[in-house]
DNA sequence: CCCGATATCTACCCCGGGTAACTTTCGGGG
DNA sequence: CCCCGAAAGTTACCCGGGGTAGATATCGGG
């Protein structure tokens, strides 16, 4: 007989944690992991063990599970992209560091960084495109706003640096990973270059290579 | 009697052009500007005075639409900054009017710019994000690269400044359409400097305090 | 005058996000 | 010990938007 709606027969105490926010956003990132970025909700509660509605009990609209990601991909990122920049013998090495790391993070998590920077369901679009940036901009902003003031410049200008700053990594990351260019650490070392001394800094003071580097 | 499928009885020769590749453009734009970025093709073919296939017919799919739509707006965009940045007085003030004319140019066109930076409803999320910025990136790339040859600086950096220059204008321009933080004279002044100085430009000497850690 | 080509519409399909309705289990009072 | 309400969890559905199929009217030529 097709049972109709209902509760399944099964019983419950087996283990309750399945509709568990982590375990949720554990299978969602797996599965976008393997599937890539098009995944959708069905899917994601289908790999949790569950279906739709229990996903939007344990995390709420797709837009929330987007942000969930999005916040469990920038800790990921900080965390390792902090580690290498630890080893850093100066501040422009730190900035070198910090761009590869940044490249080598979204290629790892590829989908994951996909979904999340392209997954919104869309109707504030403006929203959608910036949530990694606003999970990340306040902590840039006040490196900028700390590295300005030591140099008694004004600080005002980090709000504005860091969407900057993170809009040139997300599009450099972006073409990257379609195009897959030029290597990553050729490509760090571009970036890095165009970020620290900027479009009319070419005069001299770059690395003591004797000239502009290759 | 209700009519069902078919040419419906109006005569055609009245004015053949309504299925013209530039009416339906015009359409989508004008309403786009009038009720925002989430207009759908159906509301687009209804502006135009047609039905759906037709909009297939003439443009292709929605991707299509959008692709053909960022061609205008960059021609747009390309065509205004230019005139602003004709009266520059040097290399710097050419970079600080070109960043306030894309500032002035985006919120002017906000509508049609949100639409074709976030508008697709492709599978492919990475070719819809970059979709503005690979209209416009050589031009900028042969800027760039003359730029640095004339300096004796290694042009093969061209491209991926390009993507990263766009990104930075692009995330930037979202953030303030969005927050409306600074005005728009305040915001290009801040973006012109990090662009043109870069963040260790003006430092007097690095100090070991600062730097964009993550 | 008829017939194929072409233009164009209406009706439909599909899919994904989001919700309603319904059924079972569980725990606690009478 | 039984019943009843709350909680849990399911199936079935709705809605809206992209995209297409099939029907029908007009038009030009034989």
């Amino acid at each position: 007989m097709p049972r109709g709606r209902g509760r399944p027969a099964g019983r419950a105490t087996a283990d309750g944690a399945l509709a568990d926010r982590a375990a949720l956003l554990d299978a969602a990132e797996l599965l976008i992991r393997a599937r890539g970025p098009g995944v959708t909700l069905a899917a994601i509660a289908a790999q949790a063990g569950v279906t739709k509605p229990m996903v939007y009990r344990g995390l709420g609209d797709k837009d929330a599970v987007v942000q969930a990601l999005a916040e469990r991909l920038v800790a990921r990122m900080t965390r390792d992209v902090r580690a290498l920049v630890a080893g850093a013998t100066g501040p422009r090495d730190q900035l070198q560091r910090f761009v590869a790391g940044y490249l080598g993070q979204a290629a790892a998590d590829r989908n994951v960084y996909l979904y999340v920077t392209a997954g919104g369901s869309s109707d504030d679009r403006v929203r959608q495109a910036l949530l990694l940036a606003d999970r990340s901009a306040h902590q840039f902003a006040e490196g900028i706003a700390a590295m300005r003031r030591a140099n008694g410049a004004d600080p005002a200008v980090a709000a504005a640096w860091s969407y900057g700053l993170i809009g040139m990594l997300h599009f450099v990351t972006l073409w990257w990973l379609r195009d897959g260019a030029p290597d990553q650490a050729t490509l760090a070392a571009q970036i890095t270059e165009l970020l620290w001394s900027g479009l009319g800094g070419d005069r001299p003071d770059p690395p003591p290579t004797g000239g502009p580097n290759a």
